[in-house]
DNA sequence: GAGTTTGAAACT
DNA sequence: CAGTTTCAAACTC
C-alpha cells in the first residue's frame, strides 16, 4: 500500500502501541469479517436472494457471524429504503442525507471488551458525523485511491454535499444506478468490492458482486423517489427557515452567511456545517483521528486499533472517508463558524463492510422483526442508534422517517423559525436521512449526537422530544407539547442572569464548553472530553490538552479510560426500548416518550435527584432501578424498566413500585366492584404497564395514599425490600449482568409484575398508613 | 464573582 | 470493592 509519509509516520507511531495493547487482541470487526469470509458463492447467492427478497426457494442462510444472526425469515422489505442515488431525485435532493446504510455494527459491539452488550450503545452520530464531515471533503471517487494508497492531506474540504455523494453535477451518479456502474464514480458496492478484495483477498467478491447486481436490478428504489423529493422540499423549507432566522438574529457575519446560505438553497446547494454542526464535527473528531489511523495502519492491523473503542462499530463507515477527516477535522471549527446552515448530505455506504451490512440490514428488515430502538443519550447529547435488528423498519415506518420533516414543519414551524432545529433521522438502517440544522440556537443534543431514529409513524416523537436532555441544550423544541414548551420557558425564565449568560453562550456556541483547570481536559471530568469532542476556543479550560494538536495524547488517554471502562464514552442515557427479545410487544409502545433512562443510574444522596447534580435529572429522565439514589424525588418520575429488566421488579424503584401497586389495586378493585369478573384478566396488563403509563411523569409522589401498597410490595418482593430509596443503593448486580440475564431468559421476566397479582391476597389487609414515597424509610423505622 | 455544594470520576 | 480524594459542574449568596 502506498502511503504518504505522514501516513507512514502515524502508522509507525501507532502500530506499536496498538499491537502492544492487550485489550485488542481481536477485533470484533475483524471477527465479523472473518466470519463472513467462509461464505462460498452458493451461500452468498442464497443469502443474497434471501435478503433481496427474490423469494427463491432457498432455505434461510446461516450467516455465521457470531454477532449477527441472519437466520431469519425475511424479505427485503427495506428495499424502500434504498434510493437510487443517481436518480434525478437525488440530484435534486441537495439538502438531504440519504444513507443507504451504515453498517449496523452495534452488533459487532456485542463483543466489546466489556462484554457489555445491551448497555452499550453505539453512537451513530459519530458515524453520521463522520460521514457528514468526511463526505464534505471527499468525493466518492476518491475512495479507491484512499483505500489503496493511504491518505494524503485532503484538499477538498468544502465539497458540496451532492457533489460528494453523487459526484459533481458533471459527475453525478454514484451509487446503484446504471450510470454509476458505467461511469464508475465508485458506487458503494463497488467500493465494497474493492475493499473486500483488498482485505480478504476476494473472499467475498462473489457476494459483493451479487449483492451489487441484485440491488442494481432491483426496482425497489423507485418508491423512494417521491420520498426523496419530499425530503428535499421539506429540508429546503427548514433550511430557509434557518436562513431566515440567521438573517434576523445573527451577527453580520452570520448574516452574510445566511445570504450565502439562501443563495445556495436557491441554487440547490447547501453549505455544510453550521454552528450546529460544530458539535457534530467536534464530536467526530476523535473518531476521525482514529479512523485516520485505522486506515493508515492498514487492514491487517487496523481493526485492533479500534477494537477496544466504543466506536469500533463505526470504523467501517469511517474506513473510506478518512483522508478528509484526518486532514480537515481539525479545521472544521474555523470553517463551520462561517456556515450557518447544515444541510443534508446523501450518504452511502462506501466501505465494503458498510455495503455488505446494508444488505444484511435488508435481511433483517423484516416487518416481523421487532424494533429495538437504542437511544443513547449523553447528558449533553442524545443519540439513537439501532442494533442490527433494530435497524429494521417496515416500509411504513420508513415513510414516517421521511415525513418527519414535514411533520415538523407543520407542527413546529414556529419553533423551527425561532429555534434552530436539527433533525437527523438516523440512517443506521439505511433510512432517508434528514439533517436540517441551522443557526446558532442549535441543540447540543443534536450537534453532538445528531442521530435519531423514529420508530413509527404512529408513535413517532418529534425528533427533539427526547433531546431535551439538557436545559441548556434544548433549543430544538420542535414538536414539543405545549406543556413542555411552557416548562422550557419557565425554566429559562428562572435561570439566573449568570446562567442565562452561560446558556446564551452555550447556545450561541452550540457546543459544550468546559472550565477544566486541573484535569487538562483529559479526564471524564471534562465534559468535552467525555463527550468525545475537542475543546473549543470558547472553553475556559486551562492547560487544555483536549485539542487536535494533542491528538495522540487524547487518543491514548481515551484508550486508557476505555480500557478501564469500555463504556466510558458511551451515552449515559439509553432508551428502555432496547429489548431485542421476540417478546417485544405492546409494552414497549406503552413506555413513555422519555423512556430513556440513565444507563448506570445516579447515586445522588442530597440532591434528591431534583437538581442537575443528578445525571438523571439533568438528562430529564426518570430514575430507574439502576439508580442508587437516596430520597429520590426525581420530577421526571421513574423510568420504566426495560422489558428485559422487569424481573428486577422485586426491587423496583419505590415510586415505580407504587405504580405497580396501584395497577395491582386496580386489578383487585375491578372484580370487587364490578360484576364483570372476567375483566380481571384484562386488568392484569394494566399492572404491567410501565409506571409512566399509570401516572404521568412527575406525579409519582403526589399519589394519594392507598392502604394496599405495603402488602403488595412485601408480597411481591421475594427478597427483602432494599431499605434505601433506591433499590440499587446496594446494587445487586451490574446492569450488564441483568442484561445477560435477559439474554438467557428473555421471556420470564414479566412475571414479576404478574407475580404481584398472583401473590396478592384477595383483600389487602389493613396496614399502617405510610407515605407512599417515604414508605421504605418508615418501614425502616418500624424495624428499628 | 466568590464561595459552597454536589456527585461523578479517579484513586488508593 | 469500599472508602477516600479529586474534580468540575451546579448552585447559592
Amino acid at each position: 500500500m502506498d502511503r504518504t509519509p505522514e501516513a507512514n509516520r502515524i502508522a509507525a507511531t501507532k502500530s506499536s502501541s496498538i499491537s502492544s495493547s492487550p485489550a485488542v487482541q481481536e477485533s470484533p470487526f475483524s471477527n465479523f469479517l472473518s466470519n463472513l469470509s467462509p461464505l462460498n458463492t452458493a451461500t452468498t447467492a442464497s443469502y443474497t436472494q434471501t435478503l433481496l427478497g427474490t423469494n427463491l426457494p432457498t432455505p434461510p442462510v446461516v450467516f455465521t457471524s457470531p454477532h449477527i444472526n441472519l437466520q431469519r425469515e425475511t424479505s427485503f422489505l427495506e428495499r424502500d429504503d434504498i434510493v437510487e442515488a443517481g436518480s434525478e431525485v437525488y440530484k435534486e435532493c441537495n439538502t438531504n442525507i440519504v444513507q443507504i446504510q451504515n453498517p449496523s455494527f452495534e452488533e459487532v459491539q456485542l463483543c466489546s471488551p466489556s462484554g457489555c452488550v445491551d448497555e452499550y450503545l453505539a453512537d451513530p452520530v459519530e458515524v453520521d458525523s463522520t460521514w457528514s464531515a468526511d463526505l464534505r471533503s471527499q468525493r466518492t471517487n476518491e475512495v479507491p485511491r484512499l483505500l489503496h494508497s493511504g491518505f494524503a492531506p485532503g484538499e477538498e474540504s468544502n465539497t458540496e454535499v451532492c457533489d460528494i455523494m453523487f459526484g459533481s453535477p458533471e459527475n453525478e451518479a454514484v451509487l446503484l444506478s446504471d450510470q454509476a456502474e458505467k461511469n464508475l464514480p465508485l458506487s458503494s458496492l463497488e467500493m465494497s468490492q474493492a475493499a473486500i478484495n483488498q482485505r480478504d483477498g476476494k473472499k467475498t467478491e462473489e457476494l459483493s458482486r451479487f449483492i451489487f447486481e441484485k440491488v442494481k436490478e432491483s426496482d425497489v428504489n423507485a418508491c423512494l423517489v417521491s420520498r426523496a423529493q419530499n425530503c428535499g422540499e421539506n429540508a429546503a423549507k427548514l433550511h430557509r427557515a434557518g436562513c431566515q432566522y440567521d438573517e434576523k438574529n445573527a451577527s453580520s457575519q452570520s448574516r452574510e452567511d445566511s445570504n450565502e446560505c439562501k443563495q445556495r438553497v436557491q441554487k440547490g446547494f447547501v453549505k455544510e456545517g453550521g454552528q450546529n454542526e460544530r458539535g457534530i464535527r467536534r464530536h467526530l473528531q476523535f473518531e476521525a483521528a482514529k479512523a485516520y489511523k485505522f486506515t493508515i495502519l492498514g487492514n491487517s492491523e487496523s481493526p485492533n486499533s479500534l477494537t477496544h473503542d466504543a466506536t469500533n462499530s463505526r470504523s467501517p463507515s469511517i474506513l473510506t472517508n478518512l483522508k478528509s477527516l484526518a486532514s480537515s477535522h481539525f479545521d472544521n471549527r474555523a470553517s463551520s463558524s462561517l456556515q450557518d446552515v447544515s444541510c443534508d448530505t446523501l450518504q452511502f455506504p462506501s466501505s465494503p463492510y458498510e455495503s455488505f451490512t446494508s444488505a444484511q440490514i435488508g435481511v433483517n428488515s423484516t416487518t416481523s422483526a421487532p424494533i429495538h430502538s437504542v437511544i443513547g443519550l449523553h447528558l449533553n447529547r442524545i443519540s439513537r442508534s439501532t442494533s442490527l435488528s433494530s435497524d429494521i423498519f417496515s416500509s411504513k415506518k420508513s415513510i414516517g422517517y421521511l415525513s418527519m420533516p414535514e411533520q415538523m414543519l407543520e407542527h413546529g414551524s414556529n419553533n423551527i423559525a425561532t429555534n434552530s432545529s436539527s433533525i437527523l433521522t438516523s440512517a443506521v438502517s439505511g433510512k432517508i436521512y434528514v439533517h436540517v440544522a441551522s443557526g446558532q440556537q442549535e441543540s447540543q443534543a443534536v450537534t453532538e449526537a445528531n442521530s435519531f431514529t423514529f420508530h413509527s409513524t404512529d408513535t413517532m416523537k418529534p425528533p427533539c422530544h427526547s433531546m431535551l436532555v439538557d436545559q441548556e441544550t434544548a433549543p430544538c423544541e420542535v414538536g414539543m407539547s405545549a406543556s413542555q414548551e411552557t416548562d422550557e420557558v419557565e425554566e429559562l425564565n428562572q435561570l439566573s442572569p449568570k446562567r442565562k449568560r452561560r446558556r446564551d453562550a452555550y447556545m450561541s456556541e452550540g457546543c459544550k464548553r468546559c472550565n477544566c483547570r486541573r484535569s487538562k481536559c483529559l479526564k471524564l471530568y471534562c465534559e468535552c472530553f467525555a463527550a468525545g469532542v475537542y475543546c473549543v476556543d470558547s472553553c475556559a479550560c486551562v492547560n487544555c490538552y483536549n485539542k487536535p494538536e494533542f491528538e495522540d495524547t487524547v487518543l491514548d488517554i481515551r484508550q486508557q479510560i476505555e480500557a478501564r471502562n469500555p463504556l466510558a464514552f458511551t451515552p449515559k442515557v439509553v432508551d428502555n426500548a432496547i429489548d431485542s427479545s421476540p417478546n417485544f410487544t405492546e409494552e414497549q409502545d406503552l413506555t413513555t416518550p422519555s423512556s430513556a433512562r440513565h444507563k448506570r443510574g445516579c447515586n445522588c444522596k442530597k440532591s434528591k435527584c431534583l437538581k442537575r447534580y443528578c445525571e438523571c435529572f439533568q438528562a430529564k429522565v426518570g430514575c430507574s432501578s439502576a439508580c442508587r439514589c437516596e430520597g429520590c424525588k426525581n420530577t421526571f418520575g421513574v423510568t420504566p424498566e426495560p422489558v428485559y429488566n422487569r424481573a428486577k421488579k422485586w426491587e423496583a424503584h419505590p415510586a415505580e413500585k407504587l405504580d405497580n401497586v396501584k395497577g395491582a389495586i386496580a386489578c383487585i378493585k375491578a372484580p370487587a366492584f364490578s360484576s364483570a369478573s372476567s375483566s380481571n384478566s384484562a386488568k392484569i396488563p394494566q399492572a404491567q404497564l410501565p409506571s409512566s403509563q399509570l401516572q404521568p411523569s412527575g406525579a409519582h409522589y403526589d399519589i394519594p395514599y392507598d392502604d394496599t401498597p405495603e402488602i403488595l410490595e412485601e408480597t411481591s418482593n421475594p427478597t427483602k425490600v432494599v431499605r434505601a430509596s433506591s433499590p440499587n443503593q446496594k446494587r445487586v448486580s451490574p446492569p450488564q449482568s441483568r442484561s445477560r440475564l435477559r439474554e438467557r431468559s428473555p421471556t420470564g421476566l414479566r412475571s414479576g409484575r404478574k407475580f404481584i397479582l398472583q401473590a396478592m391476597p384477595s383483600f389487602p389487609p389493613l396496614t399502617p398508613h405510610r407515605n407512599s414515597k417515604e414508605g421504605t424509610n418508615e418501614i425502616e423505622n418500624d424495624d428499628k
